[in-house]
DNA sequence: AAAAAAT
């Protein structure tokens, strides 16, 4: 039986404070049984605070992000509220705003869950499906309307819906509605409400442009915070490995055959990047799915459900997928871009190192991306251990510019041809069995080598006081997650001996 | 510089 499969208890809590219980928060028994049923218990922090304040009447601002149980704690108390009443017919009664279709999906998800017990229906309105259907259900009466701007503001304009009668609104992920440029859309949205109603908004940051929203749509709301703003967990083992833009699937492939990977996600800066490697990874015979959002809806779905399910091992993906999208029990989070925006580093890693298991999270940069590095470790606090590869030329950082000439998901500066035969019908990729070399000779502990960069320097002031505060509770001071003890398979492998010949997959381009 | 979202 595989080690995994022992069951590691997340130590108690270590607090006086008595857990609550769900029965405790003023949910009827329908929705209480079908908590029960999922196994849970006790709410998370943010459902303890914010359930009661919802089933008050009272607008709610939650400063929380993915994996606090957040989506929980505005679904429960919706379902409390509206299962008093029944829908009319193109009038929904509330309406929850997403900004990706994956993330309306999971909502829509955890209405049929924890409404399972009850009558009450929903709508999902999001791009890229059909509108017949989703028009349909609007006709019927729904409950909750859970949608992407765009769909929604389409179907309000053909005359497809009303919101006047909509009566509790949520806002969820506000910093990335605003990072994509959905904050007009959002106000437009909002003005075709009625001025009396219930607003829940969330965020996982509170920018002050964020602030502003806030202030604009929720009267006198519940302040609740419960997120770490730009803190790594502790239970998330990072590390860099910096290699010439060419030498990164061969180091990626290294990564993931010597480390005890058992699911990951791999995050691409560029779609074009997320197809490229898929492909790539799926001719060394790993399995692996590529999700971004230029697949069609329905690929996207499935892929999803497919890495969820475990059928797939690896997901490679854009940051479609960096916040938000739940899903538990990752073992690896790689880098294979370091991504433009610090916070960004945050989020992605973050689908890692949860409930008390260790998790581990290895980026990939390149010579010339020293800045964003250093801009990880200022955010972070935290330096992040360097790593070296065997086997792979790796080299250090470059202080000249990177150079022209190709750029990845770029044009070739010349046209290349392949120049093997061509290969006819037929299946000649079979993934290339190597000798397991590696597991010839005995163990060398120095083989791949760990060096910790030079401490950061200190992290700038908080910018406000919901992240000063997050950093005090939760604390930079937490101890460093090293090595000690635990040291990842990969790096105890011996150097290998046999040069490396770039297989011909290593030199795929993309069409 | 890139990703997401309406067709």
């Amino acid at each position: 039986m595989p080690i995994s499969d022992i069951e590691i208890v997340t130590p108690p809590e270590t607090e006086d404070a008595p857990q609550p219980l769900f029965s405790e928060l003023g949910l009827s028994a329908p929705i209480q049984q079908a908590i029960e049923e999922m196994g849970y218990r006790h709410p998370t922090p943010i459902q303890a605070q914010a359930i009661p304040y919802i089933l008050m009447g009272r607008d709610v601002l939650g400063v929380a992000q993915t994996g606090t149980g957040k989506t929980a704690s505005f679904t429960l108390p919706m379902l409390e509220i509206l299962s008093g009443s029944r829908a009319r017919a193109r009038m929904p009664r509330s309406l929850i705003l997403e900004p990706t279709r994956e993330l309306a999906l999971q909502v829509a998800e955890n209405f049929v869950n924890y409404g399972k017990h009850l009558k009450l229906t929903h709508a999902l309105l999001i791009g890229g499906e059909s509108m017949a259907e989703q028009k349909e259900a609007l006709n019927r009466g729904v409950d909750v309307l859970i949608a992407t701007p765009g769909r929604l503001i389409d179907l309000f304009e053909r005359g497809g819906l009303l919101l006047t009668q909509t009566k509790l609104l949520v806002i969820d992920e506000a910093d990335r509605m605003l990072d994509m440029g959905f904050i007009p859309d959002i106000e437009k949205i909002v003005s075709m409400l009625s001025p009396i109603r219930q607003t829940l908004f969330f965020s996982a940051t509170m920018a002050p442009e964020i602030r502003r929203l806030a202030d604009m749509f929720l009267h006198n709301p519940k302040e609740i915070t419960v997120s770490r703003p730009s803190s790594v967990a502790s239970t998330i083992e990072t590390g860099l490995v910096i290699v010439e833009e060419d030498d990164k699937r061969r180091a990626l492939r290294k990564l993931l055959r010597e480390s005890d990977m058992q699911n990951a996600i791999i995050f691409c800066n560029r779609k074009r990047d997320v197809d490229v490697l898929c492909k790539s990874l799926l001719k060394h015979g790993f399995s692996a799915g590529a999700l971004h959002g230029d697949l069609p809806q329905s690929l996207r779905f499935s892929t999803l459900e497919a890495f969820k399910s475990g059928e797939l091992k690896i997901l490679v993906c854009s940051d479609i997928a960096a916040r938000g999208i739940d899903i538990g029990g990752l073992s690896h989070v790689f880098n294979f871009d370091l991504p433009f925006h610090a916070e960004d580093y945050v989020h992605r890693i973050g689908r890692t190192g949860r409930a008390g298991r260790t998790g581990h999270a290895y980026s990939l940069a390149t010579p010339y991306e020293q800045p964003l590095a250093e801009a990880i470790e200022k955010l972070t606090g935290k330096p992040i251990v360097r790593l070296e590869v065997k086997g792979i030329d790796q080299t250090e950082w470059s202080d000249e510019p990177r150079p022209r000439g190709r750029k990845r998901g770029g044009k070739p500066a010349e046209v290349r041809t392949t120049p093997q035969a061509p290969a006819p019908t037929g299946k000649t990729s079979a993934p290339s069995r190597k000798p397991a070399v590696e597991s010839r000779n005995a163990v060398a502990p120095t083989a791949v080598s760990a060096t910790a960069a030079p401490p950061a320097r200190p992290a700038s002031p908080p910018r406000h006081a919901a992240t000063a505060h997050a950093r005090e509770e939760h604390g930079n001071e937490r101890p460093q997650a090293g090595f000690g003890g635990d040291i990842p398979a990969f790096m105890l492998l011996p150097r290998r001996t046999a040069s490396v010949i770039p297989t011909p997959e290593d030199e795929i381009r993309p069409d």
